[in-house]
DNA sequence: CTGAAAGCGCTTACAG
DNA sequence: CTGAAAGCGCTTACAG
């Protein structure tokens, strides 16, 4: 005999399989002899406790829910944000008893399919573009989705800061008395190509957080004239330094990043430049690292655990209404 | 109607289930019409695909694999071994098709019962104790089971470097020419309390790796004698700072180190104090870390990316025999 | 190329 | 306190 089944050690009970089935789920319902008489029988038989599948089709309850990562699992690890963003998550699943599974796509062909056969009770979205297919199929499995950052979609709630109007508070602390202001941009699009660009389009950025970041900042300056905008591969310190140092190379006298390990890169550009902050050069950034109050960097304090925590209970079903999440901005030494 | 099913699909054309389940599963066999017929159907109905649950009952197959962790989920995170091991597991779990189920647990009372209920077709078990129960109630189900670092147990397989064997090469190259060796440890169990120990029995640790690299260190000196032994909470760099400063006041001149970053607390701690490296005090660790070259630090090298692909076919139910994972010394100035 | 039937392993509302 | 029956939504080997 293969695994045994709750069939078998009912069988070699002489009980019923529902009798079985109460031992495990309604214990105080059952007589006591016949429950360590099946615990006993299920013991010699080495049967471990209800299939998880066929309980979870009969159910109609996973008791797990998707996170849809829109990059590499590794990247997504190595970000600090998606780590707080992912251990707010895991929390609410220890709290709840729910499983947690990790979907990472990367605009392949296979990735819907992946995300669609997840046996899971809701999604939560982290890192999307606007066009993702993921986001139509996910959203029409009449399960419940939590979309991180946007973008806003039918059948699915997001959890974001509003990004728009941060920047807006964020550039006008920053620019303020700047002749030439700057921007270290989060890539635009899937193909995450890093780049120097004059005042792009807010229409051709596909990453909803990236492009209400920038709108904000548009709306503050009014016209953004020649901005420079220099776009990095992914939120990390050392990789940006590359891109921290062409857009210094345009002489700003301010620079908002949209991150605080960017805008750790940038100040790492400018101490090797020997540029005082904020005297020669204001910088700020997003999210309140913990590294930010010792460097002093003037930053959106968000936390994206919170936000984790908020997609987590969406995503496991619960009702409230989605309310957006809470942001300030901290100010500190490295704007004027 | 809520969500509808193959079997509506199916009346609403005219057909049979299964023929709609070939349509998902084996299109070449069906009609061309058919097909269309079919496919049309289901957009208008919202019929997404078979449903997961459902089908992976069906083929007693859930298509992911389970990942037991040892600790917070945070913690998991901020371990950069633990990032690229599971990045390793990441990457089968794509080139398979496979999910994969986080499961962190702490020692609480609900792991077990929350390890078993995962719908997973295997299982990868990452930082546990010998008398884990999650190790019992895993290796009897049935289904294939990884064990990273030990310890050995039947019915699954251990996927690890041989820790003693390179914990003696280390400790050969290390302390030689020293005369008051010194370790900075992983923690003994799971309360993982740092402390300071002298020379402590093999048999008081319950984690395996940690247990093997101290056997190894003992096989190299012989008689441990007064061997101070520094005992970290986690595998932090800044948080074993204050162990790293106890360690050193013990005035050692050759400290081993259980990881990188445990060894980089120590380097700091040396700097510090300005001791000179080795001259002064001979340093090592394991892991070969991407920071260990710029450090000029002496280390085990091995990789856990591969190791975690390891362990994902071997939770796939792989048939390869388990084969010890490599490890080599390499050497640079951080040792005499 | 399509279908009738069985069954994956379990849980539930209902009787008794 | 226990059981007979139905059914969760699908896939498969077998016929035709």
């Amino acid at each position: 005999m293969s695994r045994p089944t709750m069939a078998d050690v009912a069988r070699r009970c002489g009980v019923s399989a529902m009798t079985v089935s109460y031992c495990y789920n309604q214990p105080d319902r059952v007589a006591p002899d016949t429950l360590r008489r099946v615990r006993e029988v299920a013991a010699e038989l080495g049967y471990r406790g209800p299939d998880p599948t066929a309980r979870s089709l009969r159910r109609r309850h996973n008791g797990a829910i998707g996170v849809v990562l829109g990059e590499h699992l590794a990247y997504a690890f190595e970000d600090p944000q998606a780590r707080r963003f992912l251990a707010g998550v895991a929390e609410v699943c220890r709290e709840r008893g729910s499983g947690l599974n990790l979907i990472p796509t990367t605009g392949a062909a296979d990735d819907v399919e992946r995300v669609r056969s997840a046996s899971v009770d809701g999604y939560i979205v982290w890192t999307t573009v606007d066009d993702d297919p993921v986001l139509d199929v996910v959203s029409g499995l009449g399960k419940p989705v939590a979309i991180h950052g946007g973008p806003a979609f039918a059948g699915a709630r997001v959890v974001s800061i509003d990004n728009r109007a941060s920047a807006r508070e964020l550039a006008a602390r920053t620019f303020a008395g700047a002749r030439r202001p700057a921007l270290l941009s989060f890539p635009f699009d899937r193909d995450r190509r890093p780049r120097l660009e004059t005042a792009p389009s807010p229409e051709t950025i596909a990453f909803p957080v990236t492009r209400e970041r920038l709108l904000g900042i548009y709306d503050h300056l009014g016209d953004p004239g020649g901005l420079p905008v220099a776009v990095v591969a992914r939120n990390d310190r050392d990789e940006a330094a590359k891109q921290a140092d062409a857009l210094l190379d345009t002489e700003p006298d301010a620079v908002i990043a949209m991150s605080d390990q960017l805008a750790f890169a940038v100040l790492d550009a400018a101490r090797r430049r020997g540029l005082r902050v904020p005297e020669d050069l204001a910088v700020a950034g997003w999210d309140d690292d913990p590294d930010a109050g010792r460097a002093g960097l003037t930053t959106v304090a968000q936390s994206l655990f919170d936000q984790g925590r908020d997609c987590a209970l969406i995503a496991l079903g619960s009702r409230e209404p989605g309310r957006t999440a809470e942001w300030t901005t901290t100010v500190r030494t490295s704007t004027r």
